[in-house]
DNA sequence: TATAGGGCCTGTAGTAACTACAGGTGCAAG
DNA sequence: CTTGCACCTGTAGTTACTACAGGCCCTATA
């Protein structure tokens, strides 16, 4: 017989939060569980598999909309590698963009913070920089 | 007499959306406007200065809380400029740890983006990646 | 002076992706 | 048999806005 877990075994299993899988089954993104006659989910190693996808796709930065996506396109089985090539590129470039930001971000801060004097009075060049018109 | 503005005119001259001015009334970031017989908000320039103390924060990755935090440091003036550099450090410490965490993100996608062969064949390595146990 | 169009007013709901709670069952070990 | 944990449900909270709907105000033009 198949083995069979529970919500909380599951989520251990995984290394996520057991309210994220009742959240992912209530939008959809994973398929309503099997229930036990007392209404308890029941999870078998397809579903393991399923949400091991859902959840590293996350861990990879892709929103729950592109997570979809992608389980569709897999799911069809219409898809080439070309494709899926593609799609992980333009996210790459995307956190490539924030990495930018970021970046920049960091460099604005450090500018402004190197001008400081660190001294224990209350005339703070960070303060100037963001009070001046 | 003092120049003054109404909302719409406040967020175009900063760049920012007039609901927003609303919404940081409304989470007490910035004091009630003063207002006209018919209730508009009227700006003067002191409140320019200071939502625009507020935007620049926010543009440089500070949360609101932390800008609320800020503005209370500054209105009491009980602050030193150590304290200021200390703050604006650590901030620097999180938004490095951002890069560090997408870089790492970059690199992971990267790797398996390299092992596609770019095919019309739905066999890919991005997906295998995904799947594997 | 009448009116048309904007801009302003309010409260509320929606966004992303969960997380946490309350109030109530089920289940398994001692 | 009872204790305590895991599970069930629906709902509210989180961040930082943004976008309505329904209604008033203000100003420029005919």
């Amino acid at each position: 017989m198949r083995a069979s877990i529970k919500r909380g075994e599951l989520a251990r299993l995984l290394g996520c939060n057991a309210e994220t899988v009742r959240y992912y089954e209530n939008i959809g993104l994973i398929g309503p569980a099997e229930r036990t006659a007392s209404g308890h989910r029941i999870y078998h190693q397809g579903d393991v598999d399923r949400l091991r996808f859902v959840l590293r796709l996350r861990q990879l930065g892709f929103s729950l909309e592109e997570v979809r996506s992608l389980l569709e396109t897999v799911d069809t089985g219409k898809y080439t590698c070309k494709e899926i090539a593609q799609i992980t590129e333009r996210h790459i470039q995307t956190i490539h963009a924030k990495i930018k930001d970021l970046t920049r971000l960091e460099r604005s801060l450090t500018e402004i913070t190197s001008q400081c004097h660190r001294g224990n009075t209350p005339d703070c060049a960070v303060i100037d920089a963001l009070t001046d018109a």
